[in-house]
RNA sequence: UGUCCCGUGGUGUAAUGGUAACACACCUGGUUUUGGUCCAGGCGUUUAAGGUUCGAGUCCUUACGGGACAACCA
């Protein structure tokens, strides 16, 4: 009978303390019970895993609220803003999996109303033109724990200040001469309160309104009534932003007065940034690493962006995975990037086909396999999921087999092949290692090796327990590419905590190893670009976006979680 | 020295004032034709001290610790 309100309890979700402050004013009624965010990106450099959590979160409440999220773009300083960056933000959020609301916004659709909403400030008295250099402006203001000065500029007349006003507008002024400051306390104990600024001149064409504009709004005079003009519920931004939210609601009170009791107001709501140890998130750092070329551009596989984590392989479900889990608070966090490789490896292992490859191959023959004869194996494509089915995969007496799986003198712990041993060629036969031989640098150049022909995959014989299992490829059948093992960017566990320092000195060597000679088996001629695939023991690998079928190139997504690494340790 | 925010295992996130839970990491063991996956178990009594209460991680006070704020950036 009442099966409604059943549901509606069963199926409340946990919710963070975002979706509290959101129930509270659901409960009390407000915003006739619309629930509306936004995600308010600046065009200034490529989305990175920090922004994933802003926008699992934003267009997440929207889902579970039933509304929606708009994706505005901040765009109040051109000198910074550039349309390739609006571009590849739109390209990002769509590949996360959401869409937005209507068409997108930008804050540079309201300059208008903004300018008509300062010139209501001056006429209420409320703001005014200071002709003072940013030095002196800066110097009055005054130290957190000291109260600034006025200006003498602040107790202009209303008439005065319309005219300076317009007279910035019409371009009148050169940069710095003048701004347009609201006028509200300059002893107050937040800073921001300390007669900000609402405008400054730039004579910079705009990457939208061109050269209409010489003034520009500053974020504070432009972000809340942003919010306000587009209906935004809840305006959700990172812990930075705090000290800001008295301003943001001062400029709201100001705007709104004398109207009639607007229908909705924007409340803002500030969560913990995301923090990941070993990486740097900072946009600054990383178009530094653009510019200097440490890095192949703002997709290399190395950078946290959302379009670097694609190029390395990184599934959308597996980045909306992993910003549920990090969760929202208001803490300082390093989240462990440990937990990104897991959320990773849990999509990646029950989607991604095992294949053969031998990224360090040393010859192995078979010394009892008839000559020239080739078998087709069957192989499993995923174990994890039998709808992927099966595949055939080419045996034949010269095999590669990784370098690393023999050992001349095993130590203990060790499964894998030595003089001697057995072990289980995965989808194959046992074989036992009869003979070796070493060129003349020491290297192992061939293993000789006996195999078993009962004991092929799938025959009775073959359930005998051998300790280790390898993988391989057939020698002539194999194709030959090119793999990039990419790592960690940074050795520092921290690297964006030492600001001082010059963070070439965190940058790992190793962070890029190219292996030239590997093999992989032939049905990887026909692979597209970005599939994903566990190479059999070694990790997930992606095609790099630049193979080609005359040269494969594949990337290292994540390693598999290797106990032998760490037994070897 | 001011104002604001935050203190729960190694890392994160939970817990109508009522037995501290989940995930990652780590450690043990089991299954396995991947040293993967999967399964089972182990690892904290909530920064400290007072107070309110039958009962406090939760409320109050103080202390201590961490963070933010002094761009014509967002």
């Amino acid at each position: 009978m009442n099966s409604h309100s059943d549901e509606e309890i069963t199926s409340a979700p946990k919710g963070n303390f975002i979706h509290k402050e959101i129930d509270k004013d659901l409960e009390a009624g407000k915003n006739g019970g619309a629930v509306l965010t936004r995600f308010p990106p600046e065009p200034n450099g490529y989305l990175h895993i920090g922004h994933a959590k802003s926008i699992c979160l934003n267009f997440g409440l929207a889902q579970t609220y039933k509304g929606a999220c708009n994706l505005r773009f901040d765009d109040t300083n051109p000198s910074k803003e550039e349309v390739e960056y609006v571009d590849s933000i739109m390209e990002d959020i769509r590949w996360l999996g959401f869409e937005w609301n209507g068409e997108p916004h930008y804050a540079s659709d309201y300059f208008d109303q903004l300018f008509e909403w300062a010139v209501k400030l001056i006429k209420a008295g409320k703001a005014y033109v200071d002709d003072q250099s940013a030095e002196v402006i800066a110097s009055q203001k005054g130290t957190p724990t000291q109260p600034g000065t006025e200006s003498p500029f602040r107790n202009r007349s209303v008439e005065e200040n319309l005219d300076l006003f317009n007279r910035m507008k019409n371009g009148e002024f050169k940069e710095g001469e003048k701004v347009l400051r609201a006028k509200i306390d300059m002893a107050s104990s937040n800073m921001h309160l300390r007669d900000p600024l609402m405008y400054r001149i730039m004579h910079k064409a705009h990457h939208r309104t061109g050269d209409k504009w010489c003034i520009y709004p500053m974020y504070d005079f432009a972000h809340g009534q942003s919010d306000f003009l587009e209906g935004i519920t809840h305006s959700i931004c990172t812990l930075e932003f705090e000290v800001h939210r008295p301003l943001y609601n001062w400029f709201l009170d100001q705007v709104i007065e004398g109207e009639p009791t607007p229908e909705r107001r924007p409340r803002q709501i500030e969560f913990a940034r995301l923090n990941l140890n070993y990486t740097v998130m900072s946009k600054r750092r990383l178009l530094e690493l653009v510019q200097k070329q440490i890095v192949e551009g703002w997709d290399d596989p190395r950078m946290p962006t959302i379009s670097g984590l694609r190029r390395r392989g990184y599934t959308a479900e597996s980045i909306r995975l992993f910003a549920e889990r990090v969760g929202v608070a208001k803490r300082d966090n390093i989240i462990d990037v440990a937990l990104l490789e897991h959320c990773l490896r849990e999509d990646l292992n029950k989607k991604s086909p095992r294949v053969n490859a031998v990224l360090d191959p040393v010859k192995l023959i078979l010394t009892n396999y008839p000559q020239d004869q080739v078998e087709w194996m069957e192989a499993e494509n995923n174990p994890e999921d039998e709808q992927q089915g099966s595949r055939t995969i080419p045996f034949s007496g010269e095999l590669y087999i990784e370098r690393n799986d023999f050992m001349e003198e095993p130590p203990k712990k060790f499964f894998r092949l030595g003089p001697g041993r057995e072990v289980r060629l995965k989808n194959g036969y046992i074989i036992q290692c009869q003979d070796f031989k070493k060129d003349a640098n020491g290297e192992v150049e061939v293993i000789y090796c006996t195999y078993d022909p009962e004991t092929r995959s799938g025959m009775p014989q073959s359930n005998r327990k051998v300790k280790g299992t390898l993988h391989w490829v057939s020698a002539s059948q194999s194709v030959p590419a090119e793999v990039r093992l990419y790592d960690r960017l940074f050795m520092d566990e921290d690297p964006s905590g030492h600001p001082d320092k010059d963070f070439k000195e965190f940058l790992n060597p190793d962070s890029l190893k190219i292996l030239t000679n590997c093999r992989v088996e032939p049905s990887l001629k026909e692979a597209a670009t970005l599939d994903h695939f566990q190479f059999q023991r070694l990790g997930y690998f992606c095609v790099d976006k630049n193979s080609t079928p005359e040269k494969l190139v594949f990337n290292r997504t994540v390693s598999l979680k290797d106990t032998w690494a760490r037994l070897s340790k």
